[in-house]
DNA sequence: ACTATTTATTTAACATGTTAACTATATGGC
DNA sequence: GCCATATAGTTAACATGTTAAATAAATAGT
């Protein structure tokens, strides 16, 4: 059933030839990049109790000021049903607060409190610590222009041109 | 629908701005980044019925031949009961075959079949049609350099120096 | 050879993500 | 104002990821 391949002596390889090395998949080579560094910095995060996503959250709420659900999603690439479930946890634990907007009873304005700005002071040292180390090994200018273009791939996302007009922005995802 | 955050007056910020724009912020721009790559290439995979880690799972099966669940867990970034459940999926569906190493009883070693080359012979077109799009919005040499850069991060992978000697490589987890 | 220790994988229990259906509010047409 | 339709968010059911413990096979020490 292998009949003997193409080229010189690929390990085992069968047929279908018809894609690019996984390393040179960007999907995967985005996956591999963010997992390595994510090594470095979940300790950090377990150390304080925050799970990433809830972190994600603090982290754009400090930013960005209230903001409402469907917002936040977007910006921090989390389903709405998962987001829910962060927030209930998150208020919870007096991290957050959630408040009806006047004017559209739908929304919710969720804030950052006190004791969340706080958390974030608290892990910050190490946080830094964590990406000095990073910066250092990797090259600050390299790794600003790596920012610069990862920031233009994500912005890229706006729809291509015509395919399905549906589920535009945010996901979230598992892997 | 961007609520256009960083340049002149933060819109409702209190203190604690001892971090970075979270654009700037590493693991949150490659998990953007990646996002917006690949709400391009999930409904291509919908439509084939796999799921981003079968797919995973099968492209380094195709491109590295037979390995062991270990190694493929760490190329996949997919953590190991994950990729039990995955495997033992692909195995049903004829998409993988699983053996017993010979000489070590404890690995399992998989193996792509004709049938899941075919599947990846057939979303091929698709895939490297999305890709091409994504090529030429973004720019082939910029895309290469991008490539480049994230191998490299990739492989800051293996260890600082002296943190935690556990755990290693690969982790999986699901935002 | 026999026990203790490591390594590879699986199972179990639980948390999280995901899709679809549901509730509540808002908006546009008449 | 009243209806149809759209939007924001939650809930429900299910799949997946995650941590820890269990199993099984290898290796090391004696």
């Amino acid at each position: 059933m292998i009949p003997a391949s193409d080229t010189a002596d690929p390990p085992a390889r069968r047929k279908s030839d018809g894609y690019r090395s996984t390393s040179r998949a960007l999907p995967i080579a985005l996956l591999r990049a963010r997992e390595a560094v994510m090594a470095r910095f979940r300790p950090v995060l377990a150390g304080h109790a925050v799970t990433e996503q809830q972190w994600r959250v603090l982290r754009v709420l400090a930013e960005s000021g209230p903001l409402d659900a469907t917002e936040i999603a977007g910006h921090c690439c989390i389903l709405m049903p998962s987001l829910t479930r962060i927030v209930r946890t998150l208020a919870a634990e007096g991290l957050i607060t959630r408040s009806r907007d006047t004017g559209d009873g739908r929304r919710h304005l969720l804030t950052i409190t006190d004791a969340g700005l706080a958390l974030l002071d608290r892990v910050a040292p190490e946080s830094r610590a964590v990406y000095e180390d990073l910066e250092k090994r990797y090259g600050t200018e390299r790794l600003g222009m790596l920012l610069d273009m990862l920031e233009e791939l994500a912005d890229l996302g706006g729809r291509t041109d015509a395919q399905d007009p549906g589920r535009s922005g945010q996901s979230g995802r598992s892997d």
